[in-house]
DNA sequence: AATGAACCCAACCGCAATACC
DNA sequence: TGGTATTGCGGTTGGGTTCAT
């Protein structure tokens, strides 16, 4: 049953098109287009099946496909795009001037695809990857105790489906050491992970805004967190037990809106100013919070749990970034993490990019100590 | 320098949808 | 209306290239 492939006929060439054969297949439709492509081939004096001829020209030979590397903005449309439509290749292309579908779907299996599995978020979901997750035995192994500092600082950032086990065995390592009481640097972790995917991972728990992106002064009215993932993924919102828990942000489909807990930052600073915070400037960890309406850190109960309503803090428009004033460079790795030679490669700072959206400007947490 | 591993991407395959007779 | 041809699409492959040891 079924039809016999075009291209096992005899004589038909497979494989790669050579530069003489392009060059046919392109003379040929610029002459007569390319209106049957059952006939084209012979026409043209090809011995290619016309499937092999559409391919080709519409993958490689057509005179508008862009070629090179894709931009910061093609990725971040890829990655929006994949998080509603799947892999629906020749839709996202279609948003894509000059990109196929077969190039869309390649740079998504050989880059986007493999680092977002790094940052422990399913790909297919664009949701964090319970399957590598199972917090709750973790915490229930090591930090049963719901006292415990774990506990309370997994449940105060609220990372318990959205975080990388590697990075909690980190943080559990953190924890457990002698130095948790202390108001230490919010590089505590950087500096004593080992390597540069733990200093990724890590790095999720920073928050900075994108660096194209502004500050959104006007987040406190925005609405609560129900109404805003609404509106966003449907994965991004959790609650456990009418406690909202809730740090991932929802880069992927909304435009990199960042949602934290409301009063995160007030309850911060009550208990820990940053070492390097300029009260003056709103400069923190090197970056110019806006206003201090930036962040809100949560008002915590006695284990830390997240109480109130979360906001979106970030704005996505993308163009009136008042970020570049920021001492710091915002698109380097360096600015949180060592690893590397500091030659930061296309790819280094693609990955760079990307991570940006994940980042939790969270570390200082760990000094936060009100449980003790 | 050699070699194996990993990466990358053009091309192929097969199914589904659509067009045509 | 049903059968066949054509086109579109997404998954997969395989060979060339690059990287790491």
């Amino acid at each position: 049953m079924g039809r016999t492939p075009c291209c096992e006929k005899d004589g038909l060439k497979k494989g790669p098109w050579t530069p003489e054969e392009d060059q046919k297949l392109i003379d040929y439709i610029q002459k007569h287009g390319y209106g049957n492509w059952r006939t084209l081939p012979k026409n043209a004096g090809l011995q290619r099946c016309g499937k092999s001829c559409r391919l080709r020209w519409t993958n490689y030979l057509r005179p508008d496909i862009k070629r090179g590397r894709f931009s910061f903005e093609e990725e971040e449309t890829i990655i929006q795009l994949h998080s509603i439509l799947g892999n629906k290749w020749s839709a996202i292309a279609a948003r894509l001037p000059g990109r196929t579908d077969n190039e869309v779907k390649n740079y998504w299996n050989t880059h986007v695809r493999k680092r977002l599995l790094r940052m422990g978020i399913d790909p297919a979901t664009h949701s964090p990857r319970l399957d590598l997750l199972d917090l709750s035995s973790i915490l229930g192994s090591s930090f049963y105790n719901p006292n415990s500092q774990m506990n309370s600082f997994s449940r105060l950032i609220g990372i318990h489906n959205s975080i990388n086990p590697e990075l909690l065995r980190l943080a559990s390592s953190f924890m457990s050491s002698n130095n948790v009481s202390q108001c230490q640097s919010p590089n505590f972790l950087l500096q004593n992970v080992e390597n540069h995917e733990q200093s990724h991972m890590v790095s999720q728990l920073q928050l900075l805004p994108h660096p194209h992106h502004q500050i959104d002064q006007s987040a406190a009215t925005l609405p609560p967190l129900h109404e805003v993932s609404a509106c966003c993924s449907p994965s991004t919102a959790t609650s456990c037990g009418g406690e909202t828990q809730y740090l991932e942000p929802d880069y992927y489909s909304s435009g990199h809106q960042l949602l934290l807990p409301s009063n995160f930052s007030d309850s911060y600073s009550q208990y820990c100013p940053h070492p390097n915070e300029d009260s003056s400037n709103n400069n923190v960890n090197g970056f110019n919070y806006p206003s201090s309406e930036y962040v809100h850190f949560p008002s915590l109960d006695v284990y830390g749990s997240i109480e109130e309503p979360l906001q979106q803090i970030m704005d996505p428009s993308p163009e009136t970034s008042t970020l570049n004033s920021s001492p710091t460079p915002l698109n380097s790795n360096s600015t949180y993490f060592s690893s590397g030679n500091g030659n930061g490669t296309d790819q280094d700072e693609r990955e760079s990019y990307c991570s940006y959206n994940l980042k939790f400007e969270i570390p200082d947490l760990l000094d936060v100590n009100p449980f003790v």
